[in-house]
DNA sequence: CAACAGACTTGGAATAATTTTT
DNA sequence: AAAAATTATTCCAAGTCTGTTG
């Protein structure tokens, strides 16, 4: 894995691609598919139809309902039209885009009733464009490439509630593309007819092709796949770094406990949020542009109306309650005993201000960082997450395993391991529209392998019954057979059990995140090896090539 | 040090593919 | 063989953090 050191900062020598794969161009819709105006037909120009296309594949969203949605969707959509268009469409609540709505549906339709023969050959193409564009050469190596396909115009869909909903994402066309590649590569050409932004040749950094975006103005990049070299490599970094906290955080504890009675306010309100950081794992918390994004925080952009102090609460003493939006406006709600001087110190904080105040106004992530730094080389708040996660994982799979367990009740352990880390870090998902359907499918299979046990026990009964009256080898051979079908259903019944409490434990859990981003895989990959669980009912295909890098080289005695 | 650009990681939802059930 | 359920993958938004500039 470490083949050559590079100076710092170059990340690479040599990087060849093919550039990005451009979104599909408009095809205009069909004669008879209409669109009304104020009741009557009205014929869109190609660009206004194009737009209008974007809104009517939404129409069962609820974003179409939203009052900001459909303000900046119009504002945007009048932009597209011509100066007619413009001015007999003044309202979008006289649009009516059912009827494409409804052809779009019946495409979607039709797609999946396609015949094998053409779905092969959509199939062959997507594989010829990811053979083409799908993977690039760094130094030595072919690598699969992340997002070559540059993302496709369409409404600008924001979480929470963003102002920016409903916007027109345009169409990135080759003159805003910047591509990056080596001097001495093979420089991709633009499709014919175009021209690229621009040609770089900057090996300190590791984008192959960049842009901007029009709702934001933030830079877009083409990266690699998680399973390459220059990612993976990054992401054993990460946990490395975790692990050196992990020799000092008892030191950095000790200290923030002791700043909470320093006499400066600002070195107190690091120290809080520090325990935040550290004790429930919140974000960092940078602040954000008022007004171009959702109102959302993390812990150093915290405001006053975001916590309660409770001096007791259900029999606890000094709880603080939190209740504000994370980041995707994902709630965090969590009511937190804390020492009495936390308690005390926020009090202070919280004197003469107003909800909407910040909590910490002496401090930001930038100076909570620079004091990270001072502590320990390449510490940063969000290391805190990850190093809470991990050790978080270790210690819970050392006490929920079970060494007489059989394998799927060990992967339930895991499983619970890693929900209590998701919990930790807030992971929370929408419950799957299907969830009560499933469990309730879920529980009359168990009900089903119950009675399907307990015949195959009444058979067991009669069998031993039958053997003992006739004594030959014959009947005692059916007993045998009889008991293994029995253990056989007991071990099914188990199974199936065990998946119906994994999965009402995980309706509003969302693990992926924490899997992917938080725990280091060696922890994993060291637990399977204990145990002997296959890697592959942990990790998938995907996963495994991400963390080929930890499957590697951890051993059953590895330790975070 | 504040504002901003830039680069990179993290995040849940949507969609596609695969597997299981009917 | 079709439909339903489940799992994997894609999508692209939204964070963190660094470096530069004025």
């Amino acid at each position: 894995w470490e083949e050559e050191r590079y100076p710092e900062g170059i990340k690479w020598k040599f990087l060849e691609h093919k550039g990005p794969v451009f979104a599909p161009p408009y095809e205009p819709l069909p004669e008879n598919v209409k669109f009304y105006y104020d009741g009557k037909v009205m014929k869109l120009s190609t660009k206004a139809e194009e737009v209008a296309t974007f809104f009517a594949k939404m129409l069962d969203h609820e974003y179409t309902t939203k009052e900001i949605f459909r303000k900046n969707f119009f504002k945007d959509w009048r932009k597209e039209m011509t100066s007619e268009e413009k001015s007999t469409i003044t309202s979008l609540s006289k649009c009516d885009f059912t009827h494409m709505s409804q052809y779009f549906k019946a495409q979607t339709e039709a797609r999946k009733q396609m015949s094998k023969e053409e779905k092969q050959k959509i199939k062959e193409e997507n594989e010829r464009l990811l053979k083409e564009y799908g993977y690039c050469v760094m130094d030595n190596h072919k690598e699969r490439i992340a997002n070559f396909k540059i993302e496709p115009p369409g409404l600008f869909r924001g979480r929470g509630n963003h102002p920016k909903m409903g916007m027109l994402k345009r169409r990135i066309m080759p003159e805003d593309i910047i591509i990056n590649c080596s001097k001495d590569s093979k420089i991709p050409s633009p499709p014919p007819g175009h021209k690229w932004k621009e040609v770089r040749h900057d090996n300190k950094v590791t984008w192959l092709v960049s842009w901007t975006e029009n709702i934001q103005g933030s830079i877009k990049y083409i990266m690699l796949n998680p399973s390459s070299r220059i990612k993976g490599e990054k992401d054993w970094q990460k946990y490395e770094t975790a692990r050196r906290l992990k020799k000092c955080v008892d030191k950095i504890r000790n200290q923030y406990r002791e700043d909470w009675k320093s006499k400066e306010m600002k070195v107190r309100q690091r120290a809080v949020a520090l325990y935040f950081i550290d004790k429930l794992a919140l974000r960092a918390g940078n602040e954000k542009e008022e007004g171009e994004t959702a109102d959302t925080v993390g812990c150093c952009s915290l405001r006053v109306e975001h916590i309660k102090l409770h001096p007791e609460l259900d029999g606890q003493e000094y709880v603080v309650e939190f209740d504000f939006l994370g980041k995707d406006s994902i709630r965090y709600y969590n009511k937190v005993p804390v020492e009495k001087r936390v308690f005390k110190n926020l009090q202070l904080f919280m004197e003469n201000k107003q909800p909407e105040d910040d909590l910490f106004d002496r401090l930001n992530t930038s100076i909570l960082n620079k004091h990270l730094q001072d502590l320990m080389e390449g510490l940063t708040a969000k290391v805190f997450r990850t190093y809470n996660a991990s050790i978080t994982l270790q210690q819970q799979l050392k006490e929920l395993t079970n060494p007489d367990d059989n394998i799927p009740a060990k992967i339930l352990s895991y499983n619970r391991a890693n929900r209590a880390v998701a919990i930790l870090c807030n992971h929370q998902r929408a419950p799957p529209k299907t969830f009560e359907k499933s469990m309730m499918n879920l529980q009359s299979k168990i009900d089903a392998k119950k009675e399907q046990l307990a015949d195959a026990r009444r058979e067991l009964k009669s069998a031993k019954a039958d053997a003992k009256v006739r004594r030959d080898e014959k009947s005692k051979k059916t007993v045998e057979s009889k008991k293994k079908a029995v253990q056989r259903i007991e071990e099914q019944l188990m199974k199936l059990e065990v998946q119906a409490t994994d999965r009402e434990e995980n309706k509003q859990i969302a693990l992926g995140t924490s899997k992917l981003n938080y725990l280091d895989p060696r922890i994993s990959v060291a637990w399977c090896k204990k145990w002997g669980i296959p890697i592959e009912k942990i990790y998938n295909k995907t996963q495994r090539e991400k963390f080929a890098w930890a499957i590697d080289m951890a051993e059953e005695d590895y330790e975070f």
